[in-house]
DNA sequence: CGGCCGATTGAAGACCCTCAAGTCGCGTGG
DNA sequence: CCACGCGACTTGAGGGTCTTCAATCGGCCG
């Protein structure tokens, strides 16, 4: 099992299903022959643990597949996640020796580890590859951000609601890089694009977090995430095909429910 | 005003207050050079914007002295405060062209200014500054991150714990830096310093938001933040002088009342 | 003094949580 | 084939926490 992932894998950066969204995406080929030499792959089972928070890591690592989550717990177990980590996504913090938080594996993963000692010193060495390296940073510091207003402004459906538009959002950008049964478990697209002002942005996916993940994204518990998840399907704003597969009839729709602007919240530069 | 608090900033980064704690931390002298070449000083008065969201931002700073905060903002009005910003803390984001947030100044603010082209290409150019901007923002991603557990998973009282908590400890250490009347609007210790577990860490300091602020930070109303900040001042966790200035007693009570653990969970996890 | 802003306090109710059944899908084994 | 068990999910009823709306207090400044 472990093995047949390793093998889907390319070993060959070039070929590499996230060359141009990971940290590596900005490297010429000789940077990237030199991150070969520290690189190796991990595979994992849902369900299992990469690090627990507190541990030592010894690797950075890139999500090459699947999907994982990063949660915080309190000692009498209250959980928040923290971030959820889809492919090109970067794992690990670089000048520091222990974990912060526990990552899991929510779908078979794998990750393109790095050795810590050796990436640190191509951060320095390696222009692009800093650059690269704040630069994810900074993003993940922004979307960060958009959820502390998620969790400490909206309500239990606004919540769903966002949630459901961020994952759709981001599956469809990860599936329009690649064919699009490679890779991440089950993500796909049907219908159109997801651009495209004039079209309704009909799309679907599989959602890999259970009704409690979702609970320990939003801030909520399983219980009312199940019933606002109805309460959106018998409105209309999305169909469940299964537990997990989600269609989105009409993604601007959707994006309303979530309390944002249409445009979906990101970059405005009017003004 | 505005030219005297200019006066009261050095402008030599040698002497600066900040000097070991912003992003120029980690720079040589020939460094410092390059910065201040590129630098000047802007303050503003409490209650000012430094810029809207959405705005064009030419620049990006330090904060040298003062509060500011980064607020989010829906289309209804409901507000998310999403950073605090204390001396030393950064401001803005190379590489992209217009602010995220509003930053508002909620004290007496002094900010060093780089303007936004240059320093991207020192970011590039100089590998202390480069390195060290990475550092603070994993820093304050991992900061942010411990607020998404706050704002999800805590309940009213422990949230205003966790903010005083936070924000003494802030103060203490950047007290610790400099003469005691220096710099922040008020900051300062009585009693020993925060650090010494024998000690019963009294520590005391102006807390500079309004309780909309806090609201605004915790994700409540500010009728609730009201009520539980007199239950932790009857219950003895704090004491208050006048409506800002709060004194802790005891630090570690006052982090068990956060639901963190008592060695604060914000364990130094340097190498 | 009067006006204003921030903070406090009170009462009623909404929203979400807690506890508890009950359902659905699925693989196992009699 | 169907009973059984298991985990994930759904649905229901009741209660608690926090919000909402409103009145009051207190300090500061003209």
């Amino acid at each position: 099992m472990s093995l047949e992932k390793f093998r889907l894998t390319s070993q060959n950066c070039c070929d590499c299903q996230i060359r141009y969204r990971a940290v590596c995406a900005h490297c010429e080929n000789d940077e990237l022959a030199q991150l070969e030499n520290i690189k190796f792959y991990r595979s994992f089972e849902p369900g299992q643990t990469v690090v627990w928070a507190g541990d030592r890591m010894d690797f950075v690592a890139s999500v090459v597949s699947g999907v994982a989550t990063l949660n915080q717990t309190m000692e009498d177990g209250r959980r928040q996640m923290v971030g959820l980590l889809l492919p090109s996504d970067f794992v690990g913090r670089p000048g520091r020796l222990t974990a912060t938080h526990d990552v899991t594996a929510v779908t078979d993963l794998v990750l393109c580890c790095f050795r810590k000692a050796p990436f640190e010193r191509l951060i320095r060495d390696v222009p692009h590859l800093g650059s690269r390296l704040l630069e994810m940073t900074l993003d993940e510091l922004d979307a960060s951000r958009q959820w502390m207003l998620v969790l400490g402004r909206k309500a239990a459906r606004e919540k769903i609601a966002s949630l459901l538009a961020i994952v759709a959002q981001r599956m469809a950008a990860l599936a329009g890089d690649r064919t699009p049964d490679a890779g991440m478990a089950g993500a796909g697209m049907a219908g159109g694009p997801a651009s495209g002002p004039a079209e309704p942005g009909l799309l679907s996916f599989d959602l890999p977090l259970t009704r409690e993940a979702m609970a320990d994204y939003l801030g909520l518990t399983l219980e009312t995430v199940s019933r606002q998840m109805t309460a959106l399907k018998t409105d209309g704003l999305i169909r469940l095909e299964g537990a997990r597969r989600i269609v989105i009839p009409d993604l601007p729709r959707l994006v309303r429910a979530a309390g944002d602007d249409a445009d979906g919240g990101m970059v405005d530069q009017t003004r």
